[in-house]
DNA sequence: GCTTGACTCTTCCCCTTGGGGAGGCCGCAC
DNA sequence: GTGCGGCCTCCCCAAGGGGAAGAGTCAAGC
């Protein structure tokens, strides 16, 4: 048992005097014992392990809220937490360097966009949709219980891009800005009435005909997370079209590009559900007259 | 000229009103005009452009003094800035992807070293070295340096690790704290003398026989960057042998293994000398008794 | 012309993770 | 006694905003 000072304790873990005493303060690590009458702070050597394991956590810019929870929880389970926000930092740094690799090209003059932007004709079609005022929290929920309800009872099946599932942004979406959000499905027009008594929660609505500009996302590459974190790549695809719409001189008001992005929708192409690991085919597309 | 307010120019550039004020303030995004009377800030619609550039810049982290830099200088000179930067970022992210590697599988209970440690016998030798006081800045000139030194006048070759240079920390080096740090190569010692006296820079002594304990480094990993950021495989591999020296009850003292990793030496094994972009083979040594 | 509601202004305090320094207490060596 | 090194607490600072308060402004409708 034996115990160091903080000084001493600070050239071993490799973390500085004041970062000890902060931590000290917020819970994250404290000392073994501290001297009543002078305040000073008397670490045990085996805190020294923790200590590291503080500093490689904080490399990795973990806050130190999360770090003191990771400490307190089962070392499996940390690890396992560790994993998971690792593979949205390398899901975030991917995006950046994709952002980097634009940015870089367009200064240069080498490329002034990043992603084709191509339009498709939608014919009329029948949606099984649900409408709802979410939040950025709420958007992600409302779409799993989206996917979980239709895979609840059998859909004809509808092959390739007529029949993926796609979202409209009819409002803005942030953490205190909530939508509303609708998610639809196409179903084939002449089963639609017998579809929609079949889903009471959803309404059935047909949209016309008409037109789409859009761009297709690297497909590793789901334009929001489950935080609701508006990917880099959002503001490529958006950049692209508003691009897009500036070289052929189309209004962005008839293009229904408003500056906010409002009535952009997302479609989603899966072979397989999505889940939090495997991402869909994604595109972000806009209608115009 | 179309003028818009603040609010519209927040809508439209996806920044926010309080991030605008700010820029404002920072002479980042100054706008068009503003009121006297009212203080009111009006934008040109031209400015989005910019304004869009800003976003991504500070998406990609960079602080706003560098951003306002780079909006005043030539846009190729600023891309190459930025791929620069980038190529910093992505050297660091590297690392971090090794750091939490090792965490989540120590933590896990599957491995607890990342790096494997071995020892060597080293024989007697004689060194040609420079050893000075330099800071965590000047520490990377001072090794640019020696190089440049080496590869002026004739040396003998001596091949594989025996002839490699190294440097050794002998003293804590940081910011405000100034090693002294002592670059090494080693030279046949019948020559010795002669090859001395040809470097009236570089100091000859001879290093006893000992062995050390090291650890070779992944080959893209320099151990600090020319900033004198020391990357976190520096940490990976203290931490390996710290963990070698307690498995084997060695004393960290007899090990020269200090606390401060005082006396630790880095071997730089390289065909090609050393550029910003080449990493040659590292590996991480301390002696021991 | 007046009202009203939506914008906008400045100013102040808050967050995070420490760094830096001032001023004071302690023990130890000379 | 005195100097020095370590340690303490307390305060200010950074970036890049968020949020609230209180007041002023703009534009549309009546």
């Amino acid at each position: 048992m034996e115990e160091v000072s903080i000084g001493e304790f600070s050239r071993r873990s490799r973390l500085s005097v004041k970062a000890l005493r902060l931590y000290d303060e917020l819970g994250v690590l404290v000392p073994a014992r501290v001297e009543e009458a002078s305040g000073y702070r008397y670490y045990n050597v085996a805190q020294l392990e923790g200590a590291r394991l503080v500093a490689m956590l904080r490399q990795l810019d973990l806050p130190l809220d999360a770090i003191r929870e990771l400490l307190a929880c089962d070392p499996v389970d940390a690890a396992a937490r560790i994993a998971a926000h690792w593979r949205q930092v390398e899901a975030l740094h991917d995006a950046r360097r994709e952002l980097a690799d634009y940015v870089v090209n367009r200064l240069s003059g080498k490329r002034s966009v990043m992603y084709e932007v191509a339009t498709r004709e939608i014919p009329e079609r029948s949606l099984l949709c649900v409408k709802r005022n979410v939040d950025e929290q709420a958007a992600w929920a409302l779409g799993k219980e989206f996917i979980a309800l239709l895979r609840e009872r059998p859909l004809p099946k509808m092959e390739g891009r007529a029949g993926a599932m796609f979202t409209i942004y009819w409002g803005e979406v942030s953490a205190d800005s909530d939508g509303p959000v609708e998610w639809c499905k196409p179903v084939p027009p002449e089963k639609a009435e017998a579809l929609a008594s079949q889903y009471p929660e959803l309404s059935l609505r047909t949209e016309p005909a008409h037109r789409e500009a859009y761009v297709a996302l690297p497909n590793d590459a789901l334009p929001a997370g489950p935080g609701g974190n508006r990917s880099p790549q959002w503001q490529l695809a958006s950049e692209a079209l508003h691009a897009w719409a500036d070289e052929r001189w189309i209004d962005p008001e008839s293009l229904a590009l408003k500056p906010e992005d409002l009535g952009v929708r997302i479609t989603y192409l899966a072979s397989e559900p999505v889940t939090e690991t495997s991402a869909p085919y994604c595109d972000i597309a806009v209608p115009f007259a």
